[in-house]
DNA sequence: CCGGATCCGCTGAGATACTG
DNA sequence: CAGTATCTCAGCGGATCCGG
């Protein structure tokens, strides 16, 4: 596990396991990596980078990276050349899936509402008592 | 809506809106200010802080406005001498109440098996082809 | 009582160049 | 092909001091 998952795991353990999620699926690409994973089932390292716009190899590195050591995916290496590395869901990878369409399905209702109130200003945020 | 947020709404439009959520629900305190509020209703600035572990004020102030800007929570001033701010959820900001319900169910299960992990060590992870 | 202004340290994203 | 090694740069969380 990532140091800074375990520290949010042991700092936080009272109210807010909410954080704990946030920690371990917030981060550059990886809602979409897992997403991908989960319709793809096993993908190697250049597909991800294809289907995913292009990230730098350093950041999909470090996100897979992170991602393994938290325990969501499983990095499978074929010693040959050339090199072939495979990523798959583990369980519990696959056990968010469920959140990461939550997520995702919040997120579109948010971006659409937002758009829309750019345009209506409503400042009826002050009341005096 | 922050500029951070209107910046990921705008460039990742395609495939990863779970990435707006975690934008706007992802920073420190916000997923315990909104359970607070979902459970409370209305919660003063004082309040919030004591229920919270002591953060900063100068910190609950930030994310308190960041939720603000963001259209999850309504500020209430009353121009009066102690002066008093209220804090509620906004419509939007309700909405999110099953997601960070399903963010704290994931986050539990995440920290109840990683710390069991923590002793199985599995290192199943090469193979050869 | 509820902050604003200011400064700081760290982490995390990204770019660039190189390697088994 | 699938990375590693360095670097930079921005942003957030946090602390401290001041203000209406």
């Amino acid at each position: 596990m990532r140091e800074k998952t375990e520290r949010i795991i042991h700092e936080w353990t009272d109210s807010c396991d909410a954080e704990v999620s946030i920690a371990v699926l917030g981060g550059a690409w990886k809602p979409s990596i897992l997403t991908l994973l989960g319709e793809h089932g096993v993908l190697r390292f250049g597909e991800l980078g294809r289907l995913l716009k292009d990230p730098t190899a350093r950041v999909l590195t470090r996100q897979l990276r992170e991602l393994e050591d938290d325990g969501l995916i499983i990095r499978t290496v074929y010693r040959q050349v050339p090199p072939k590395v495979e990523y798959r869901l583990s369980e519990l990878g696959a056990s968010a899936a469920p959140l990461l369409a939550e997520l995702t399905t919040w997120g579109t209702l948010y971006a659409g509402t937002q758009r829309e109130a750019s345009a209506a200003k409503t400042d009826e945020n002050e009341a005096v008592a």
